[in-house]
DNA sequence: GAACCGGCTCGTCAATTCAT
DNA sequence: ATGAATTGACGAGCCGGTTC
Protein backbone atom coordinates (compact mmCIF):
# COMPACT_ATOMS: atom_id res chain seq x y z
CA UNK A 1 0.00 0.00 0.00
CA UNK A 2 1.61 3.44 -1.02
CA UNK A 3 1.52 5.77 1.56
CA UNK A 4 -0.74 8.55 1.54
CA UNK A 5 1.14 11.29 2.72
CA UNK A 6 3.53 11.22 -0.25
CA UNK A 7 0.34 11.46 -2.35
CA UNK A 8 -0.88 14.08 -0.76
CA UNK A 9 2.09 15.55 -1.07
CA UNK A 10 1.34 15.62 -4.38
CA UNK A 11 -1.81 17.85 -4.46
CA UNK A 12 -0.03 21.11 -3.76
CA UNK A 13 2.72 20.42 -6.19
CA UNK A 14 0.85 19.47 -9.23
CA UNK A 15 -3.13 19.13 -8.69
CA UNK A 16 -3.07 15.65 -8.36
CA UNK A 17 -3.49 12.81 -6.41
CA UNK A 18 -2.77 9.06 -6.93
CA UNK A 19 -2.88 6.22 -4.96
CA UNK A 20 -2.89 2.56 -5.88
CA UNK A 21 -4.19 4.15 -9.57
CA UNK A 22 -3.19 1.50 -12.50
CA UNK A 23 -0.34 3.00 -15.10
CA UNK A 24 -3.13 3.30 -17.64
CA UNK A 25 -3.58 -0.23 -17.52
CA UNK A 26 -0.09 -0.30 -19.23
CA UNK A 27 0.83 -4.09 -17.34
CA UNK A 28 -2.93 -5.62 -16.53
CA UNK A 29 -5.18 -6.79 -18.78
CA UNK A 30 -8.26 -4.38 -18.38
CA UNK A 31 -10.24 -3.90 -21.23
CA UNK A 32 -11.81 -0.64 -19.54
CA UNK A 33 -8.57 1.45 -19.07
CA UNK A 34 -7.57 3.62 -20.98
CA UNK A 35 -10.95 4.45 -22.82
CA UNK A 36 -9.93 7.95 -22.56
CA UNK A 37 -6.32 9.08 -23.58
CA UNK A 38 -6.67 11.64 -20.25
CA UNK A 39 -5.61 8.66 -18.39
CA UNK A 40 -7.10 6.62 -15.68
CA UNK A 41 -10.73 6.81 -14.26
CA UNK A 42 -11.32 5.85 -10.71
CA UNK A 43 -14.81 5.97 -8.95
CA UNK A 44 -14.35 7.59 -5.86
CA UNK A 45 -17.09 8.05 -3.10
CA UNK A 46 -16.56 11.77 -1.81
CA UNK A 47 -18.04 13.93 0.71
CA UNK A 48 -17.94 17.62 1.00
CA UNK A 49 -17.52 19.45 4.24
CA UNK A 50 -20.63 21.71 2.94
CA UNK A 51 -22.52 19.45 1.53
CA UNK A 52 -22.28 16.33 3.22
CA UNK A 53 -23.82 13.62 1.16
CA UNK A 54 -22.30 10.49 -0.28
CA UNK A 55 -21.83 10.58 -3.74
CA UNK A 56 -20.27 8.86 -6.83
CA UNK A 57 -17.90 10.18 -8.71
CA UNK A 58 -15.33 9.62 -11.54
CA UNK A 59 -12.31 11.93 -11.97
CA UNK A 60 -10.11 12.30 -14.71
CA UNK A 61 -6.70 13.72 -15.40
CA UNK A 62 -6.46 17.19 -16.36
CA UNK A 63 -10.16 17.59 -16.37
CA UNK A 64 -12.26 19.66 -13.98
CA UNK A 65 -13.58 17.53 -11.25
CA UNK A 66 -17.22 16.04 -11.50
CA UNK A 67 -18.86 15.02 -8.45
CA UNK A 68 -22.04 12.95 -9.54
CA UNK A 69 -24.85 12.22 -6.73
CA UNK A 70 -26.89 9.21 -6.83
CA UNK A 71 -30.40 11.33 -7.24
CA UNK A 72 -28.47 14.06 -9.88
CA UNK A 73 -25.52 14.96 -11.33
CA UNK A 74 -23.77 17.84 -10.29
CA UNK A 75 -20.24 19.78 -11.28
CA UNK A 76 -18.67 21.22 -7.81
CA UNK A 77 -16.00 23.83 -7.52
CA UNK A 78 -14.03 23.71 -4.76
CA UNK A 79 -12.89 26.86 -2.92
CA UNK A 80 -10.29 27.17 -1.00
CA UNK A 81 -10.27 25.20 2.04
CA UNK A 82 -13.12 22.50 0.98
CA UNK A 83 -12.24 19.02 2.07
CA UNK A 84 -12.84 15.84 0.25
CA UNK A 85 -13.19 12.90 1.99
CA UNK A 86 -11.75 9.62 0.17
CA UNK A 87 -12.55 6.63 1.20
CA UNK A 88 -11.63 4.57 -1.59
CA UNK A 89 -7.76 3.51 -1.34
CA UNK A 90 -7.73 3.11 -5.23
CA UNK A 91 -9.15 6.73 -5.79
CA UNK A 92 -7.12 8.77 -8.22
CA UNK A 93 -8.02 12.78 -8.37
CA UNK A 94 -6.92 14.71 -10.53
CA UNK A 95 -8.41 18.47 -10.19
CA UNK A 96 -7.01 21.51 -12.59
CA UNK A 97 -4.40 23.35 -10.99
CA UNK A 98 -4.74 25.19 -8.14
CA UNK A 99 -8.35 24.47 -7.34
CA UNK A 100 -8.25 21.21 -4.90
CA UNK A 101 -6.27 22.50 -1.92
CA UNK A 102 -6.94 20.51 0.83
CA UNK A 103 -7.83 16.96 0.70
CA UNK A 104 -8.19 13.98 3.48
CA UNK A 105 -7.50 10.47 2.68
CA UNK A 106 -9.04 8.22 5.15
CA UNK A 107 -8.83 4.18 4.02
CA UNK A 108 -7.85 3.28 7.22
CA UNK A 109 -8.79 5.34 10.93
CA UNK A 110 -4.87 5.78 11.07
CA UNK A 111 -4.47 7.30 7.49
CA UNK A 112 -6.89 10.40 7.78
CA UNK A 113 -4.64 13.66 7.06
CA UNK A 114 -5.03 16.70 5.65
CA UNK A 115 -2.57 18.37 3.80
CA UNK A 116 -1.31 21.83 1.57
CA UNK A 117 2.00 21.41 -0.38
CA UNK A 118 2.85 19.08 2.83
CA UNK A 119 6.40 17.52 2.10
CA UNK A 120 6.45 12.93 2.46
CA UNK A 121 9.24 12.39 5.02
CA UNK A 122 11.38 9.82 4.79
CA UNK A 123 9.95 7.21 7.26
CA UNK A 124 6.58 7.47 5.58
CA UNK A 125 7.82 7.06 1.88
CA UNK A 126 10.96 4.96 2.00
CA UNK A 127 9.59 1.56 1.98
CA UNK A 128 7.07 2.24 -0.84
CA UNK A 129 9.47 3.70 -3.64
CA UNK A 130 11.82 0.68 -4.16
CA UNK A 131 12.33 0.31 -8.03
CA UNK A 132 11.26 -3.40 -6.91
CA UNK A 133 7.65 -2.10 -5.72
CA UNK A 134 7.57 0.68 -8.94
CA UNK A 135 8.12 -2.03 -11.34
CA UNK A 136 5.46 -4.31 -9.36
CA UNK A 137 2.85 -1.69 -9.49
CA UNK A 138 3.70 -1.19 -13.21
CA UNK A 139 2.68 -4.48 -13.61
CA UNK A 140 -0.25 -4.74 -11.47
CA UNK A 141 -3.35 -5.04 -13.03
CA UNK A 142 -6.46 -2.92 -12.40
CA UNK A 143 -8.31 -2.15 -8.60
CA UNK A 144 -10.35 -4.66 -7.90
CA UNK A 145 -13.89 -3.55 -8.35
CA UNK A 146 -14.99 -3.92 -4.67
CA UNK A 147 -12.20 -1.54 -4.38
CA UNK A 148 -13.39 0.73 -6.72
CA UNK A 149 -16.95 0.44 -6.06
CA UNK A 150 -17.95 -0.82 -2.47
CA UNK A 151 -19.27 2.07 -1.76
CA UNK A 152 -22.34 1.33 -4.19
CA UNK A 153 -23.59 -1.42 -2.00
CA UNK A 154 -25.51 -4.56 -3.66
CA UNK A 155 -25.42 -8.18 -2.67
CA UNK A 156 -23.93 -9.85 -0.40
CA UNK A 157 -21.94 -12.93 -1.40
CA UNK A 158 -24.51 -15.97 -0.43
CA UNK A 159 -23.14 -17.78 2.81
CA UNK A 160 -23.67 -21.91 2.51
CA UNK A 161 -26.01 -22.59 5.13
CA UNK A 162 -25.20 -25.26 7.88
CA UNK A 163 -26.50 -29.47 6.03
CA UNK A 164 -26.53 -27.61 2.47
CA UNK A 165 -24.00 -30.87 1.38
CA UNK A 166 -26.18 -34.25 1.76
CA UNK A 167 -25.17 -37.47 0.50
CA UNK A 168 -27.22 -39.39 -1.97
CA UNK A 169 -25.67 -42.90 -2.59
CA UNK A 170 -22.75 -42.24 -4.84
CA UNK A 171 -23.92 -39.39 -5.73
CA UNK A 172 -23.78 -35.94 -3.70
CA UNK A 173 -26.17 -33.08 -4.52
CA UNK A 174 -25.12 -29.68 -3.29
CA UNK A 175 -27.95 -27.20 -2.83
CA UNK A 176 -27.27 -24.00 -3.63
CA UNK A 177 -29.76 -20.92 -2.45
CA UNK A 178 -29.54 -17.18 -2.70
CA UNK A 179 -27.57 -15.84 -5.71
CA UNK A 180 -29.41 -13.44 -8.19
CA UNK A 181 -29.53 -16.54 -10.56
CA UNK A 182 -31.73 -18.41 -8.30
CA UNK A 183 -31.04 -21.92 -7.33
CA UNK A 184 -28.68 -24.44 -8.57
CA UNK A 185 -28.07 -28.19 -7.85
CA UNK A 186 -24.33 -29.51 -9.05
CA UNK A 187 -23.86 -33.63 -8.75
CA UNK A 188 -20.97 -34.76 -8.57
CA UNK A 189 -19.62 -38.80 -8.38
CA UNK A 190 -17.02 -39.75 -5.58
CA UNK A 191 -17.18 -43.47 -5.83
CA UNK A 192 -16.74 -46.21 -8.74
CA UNK A 193 -17.52 -49.38 -8.35
CA UNK A 194 -14.20 -50.73 -10.00
CA UNK A 195 -11.80 -48.58 -7.71
CA UNK A 196 -10.80 -46.86 -10.70
CA UNK A 197 -10.83 -42.97 -10.28
CA UNK A 198 -11.74 -42.84 -6.27
CA UNK A 199 -11.39 -39.41 -5.01
CA UNK A 200 -11.67 -38.97 -1.40
CA UNK A 201 -14.88 -37.53 -0.28
CA UNK A 202 -13.28 -35.12 1.73
CA UNK A 203 -11.53 -33.55 -0.74
CA UNK A 204 -14.02 -33.62 -3.37
CA UNK A 205 -16.34 -31.73 -1.06
CA UNK A 206 -13.41 -29.13 -0.80
CA UNK A 207 -13.62 -29.07 -4.34
CA UNK A 208 -17.13 -28.31 -4.44
CA UNK A 209 -16.78 -25.73 -1.88
CA UNK A 210 -14.18 -24.32 -3.50
CA UNK A 211 -16.20 -24.01 -6.77
CA UNK A 212 -19.65 -22.95 -5.27
CA UNK A 213 -17.22 -20.15 -3.72
CA UNK A 214 -16.05 -18.95 -7.24
CA UNK A 215 -19.36 -19.15 -8.49
CA UNK A 216 -20.85 -16.76 -6.24
CA UNK A 217 -17.36 -14.97 -6.74
CA UNK A 218 -18.12 -14.64 -10.30
CA UNK A 219 -21.12 -13.45 -10.18
CA UNK A 220 -20.15 -10.52 -7.65
CA UNK A 221 -17.54 -9.83 -9.67
CA UNK A 222 -19.94 -9.53 -12.75
CA UNK A 223 -22.04 -7.46 -11.17
CA UNK A 224 -19.55 -4.84 -10.03
CA UNK A 225 -17.65 -4.59 -13.13
CA UNK A 226 -21.49 -4.08 -14.92
CA UNK A 227 -21.79 -1.14 -12.37
CA UNK A 228 -18.24 0.45 -13.17
CA UNK A 229 -19.50 0.52 -16.39
CA UNK A 230 -22.68 1.99 -15.80
CA UNK A 231 -20.52 4.58 -13.84
CA UNK A 232 -18.44 5.41 -16.67
CA UNK A 233 -21.50 5.83 -18.76
CA UNK A 234 -22.89 8.05 -16.21
CA UNK A 235 -19.48 10.31 -16.65
CA UNK A 236 -19.47 9.94 -20.38
CA UNK A 237 -22.87 11.71 -20.46
CA UNK A 238 -21.76 14.39 -17.90
CA UNK A 239 -18.87 15.30 -19.62
CA UNK A 240 -20.42 15.74 -22.82
CA UNK A 241 -23.25 17.59 -21.37
CA UNK A 242 -20.39 19.72 -20.24
CA UNK A 243 -18.36 20.41 -23.15
CA UNK A 244 -21.83 21.24 -24.83
CA UNK A 245 -22.14 23.75 -22.52
CA UNK A 246 -18.50 24.85 -22.59
CA UNK A 247 -18.77 25.19 -26.65
CA UNK A 248 -21.92 27.48 -26.19
CA UNK A 249 -19.86 29.69 -23.74
CA UNK A 250 -17.24 29.90 -25.99
CA UNK A 251 -19.23 30.70 -28.50
CA UNK A 252 -21.02 33.55 -27.13
CA UNK A 253 -17.60 34.95 -25.81
CA UNK A 254 -16.45 34.53 -29.22
CA UNK A 255 -19.64 36.65 -30.52
CA UNK A 256 -19.72 39.25 -27.75
CA UNK A 257 -15.56 39.65 -28.57
CA UNK A 258 -16.11 40.72 -32.56
CA UNK A 259 -19.25 42.66 -31.56
CA UNK A 260 -16.96 45.25 -29.42
CA UNK A 261 -14.49 44.82 -31.76
CA UNK A 262 -16.33 46.17 -34.64
CA UNK A 263 -17.52 48.94 -32.35
C1' DG B 1 -39.86 -25.76 -39.09
C1' DA B 2 -34.78 -26.10 -39.41
C1' DA B 3 -30.39 -24.01 -39.55
C1' DC B 4 -27.54 -20.38 -38.52
C1' DC B 5 -25.88 -16.35 -36.06
C1' DG B 6 -24.98 -12.99 -32.52
C1' DG B 7 -25.59 -11.59 -27.88
C1' DC B 8 -25.94 -12.76 -23.27
C1' DT B 9 -25.26 -15.30 -18.89
C1' DC B 10 -23.10 -18.68 -16.25
C1' DG B 11 -19.62 -21.94 -14.43
C1' DT B 12 -14.97 -23.07 -14.36
C1' DC B 13 -9.97 -22.56 -14.60
C1' DA B 14 -5.90 -20.15 -13.87
C1' DA B 15 -3.12 -16.20 -12.83
C1' DT B 16 -2.58 -12.75 -9.76
C1' DT B 17 -3.28 -10.02 -5.68
C1' DC B 18 -4.50 -9.57 -0.93
C1' DA B 19 -4.49 -10.60 3.92
C1' DT B 20 -2.74 -12.93 7.82
C1' DA C 1 4.41 -18.89 3.25
C1' DT C 2 -0.15 -19.82 2.54
C1' DG C 3 -5.02 -19.68 1.93
C1' DA C 4 -8.63 -16.58 0.34
C1' DA C 5 -10.27 -13.29 -2.87
C1' DT C 6 -10.44 -11.24 -7.39
C1' DT C 7 -10.93 -11.25 -12.20
C1' DG C 8 -9.67 -12.27 -17.27
C1' DA C 9 -10.39 -15.93 -20.44
C1' DC C 10 -12.78 -19.68 -22.26
C1' DG C 11 -16.49 -22.78 -23.42
C1' DA C 12 -21.37 -24.26 -22.96
C1' DG C 13 -26.06 -23.31 -23.10
C1' DC C 14 -30.06 -20.40 -23.91
C1' DC C 15 -32.75 -17.07 -26.51
C1' DG C 16 -34.38 -14.08 -30.10
C1' DG C 17 -33.88 -12.69 -34.83
C1' DT C 18 -33.01 -13.81 -39.62
C1' DT C 19 -32.78 -16.58 -43.70
C1' DC C 20 -34.06 -20.43 -46.51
Amino acid sequence: MLNLSCLVASVGMEGMVEENGTSGGAGGADPLAGAGAAGPAHVVAVTTMQAPAQVQSVIQANQQSVIQTASNIQSVQLPKGNVILVSKPSSVIHTTQGTLQTLQIKPEPNTLMSSQGQSCSDDSCSDDESPKRKYREMLTRRPSYRKILNDLGGAEIAVIPAGALQAEGGLHTLSVSGGAGGGAIVQYATTNQDGQFYVPEDQTRKRELRLLKNREAARECRRKKKEYIKCLENRVAVLENQNKALIEELKSLKELYCQQKTE
